[in-house]
DNA sequence: AACTATTTATAAGA
DNA sequence: TTCTTATAAATAGTT
């Protein structure tokens, strides 16, 4: 697409084709991203490389929207050719599941830096704190660690 | 993007978000192939409009991926923090939900510095990390309420 | 739906 | 991997 246009095929040189797969892949979850909030879609992007490796881009959760699209697919199967399946899933429990999950995500992304606009002084400085404990309790551990496997290496050495 | 720089923020105007939708939609679809072909991955794209209707991109079957991403959900859950979890659970809906839930409180608790004993120092620095993040978010966040506080009293004072 | 002036994405190179 | 940059591609506003 630039310097030389290139045409759409296979890239065969695989050290080559993991350049063109990691800007590529960037650039298609900042697509993602900007349809989501300029179009307040829910939208799933799930990718597996030729490793294997599983990349996704997700808003609302991947497994909400894996759930709608069962649904639709379930419904459509029920049209096509399935008309006595029953649909009473446990609909209940799991939208109270699916609520919890949402809280948490919240709470998690929060905890990440975003979604932040809403909040006042009080709340920041809660999160705040929440922040400061996990870093201390991180930094500790991190640091029994780090003289565990001086220890070793020392104990090595002798 | 063009005739005139846009701002990622949600259009409010519904036909207009409609079109650009469209417009959207069809570029990231596009990319989605491309990147299909040009670097030989697995590759789902789902989105849901607003109005709730299902558009869907994908290669190697929607449901293939479908299924290999909760192999890898319930792998990664099962190796987190749920060893007696029975496997077999993957087919429920609900039980997917289930796991996915513990794997974010498992993950939010960690940022609480809880749970840490099993990390590896990589794990541990990626924690680190990510609680800085949030953390700088925040404190920069609270900088600029408490600069509009003393804005919002300074213009009373005079 | 089409058109284009611009912005954005990105292939190649460093 | 990251950055740079020349160019191709995508798209916002307009018709």
């Amino acid at each position: 697409m630039t310097r030389q246009k290139i045409e759409i095929k296979k890239i065969v040189n695989p050290s080559a084709r993991q350049v063109t797969f990691s800007k590529r892949r960037r650039g298609l979850f900042k697509k993602a991203q900007e349809l989501f909030t300029i179009c307040d879609v829910e939208i799933a992007v799930i990718v597996f490389s030729t490793t294997g490796k599983l990349f996704e881009y997700c808003r609302s959760s991947v497994k909400h929207i894996i759930e709608r699209y069962h649904s639709v697919q379930s419904q459509r199967a029920y049209k096509l050719s399935h008309p006595y399946l029953e649909l009473k899933l446990e609909s209940s429990t799991y939208a109270m599941l699916s609520m919890e999950m949402a809280e948490k995500t919240h709470e998690l992304r929060q905890m990440k830096g975003e979604d932040l606009q809403g909040l006042d002084i009080e709340q920041l400085k809660q999160l705040e704190n929440a922040l400061q404990g996990g870093l201390s309790r991180v930094l500790e551990i991190k640091g029994d660690r780090l003289v565990k496997e001086i220890e070793a290496l020392t104990n090595k050495g002798s």
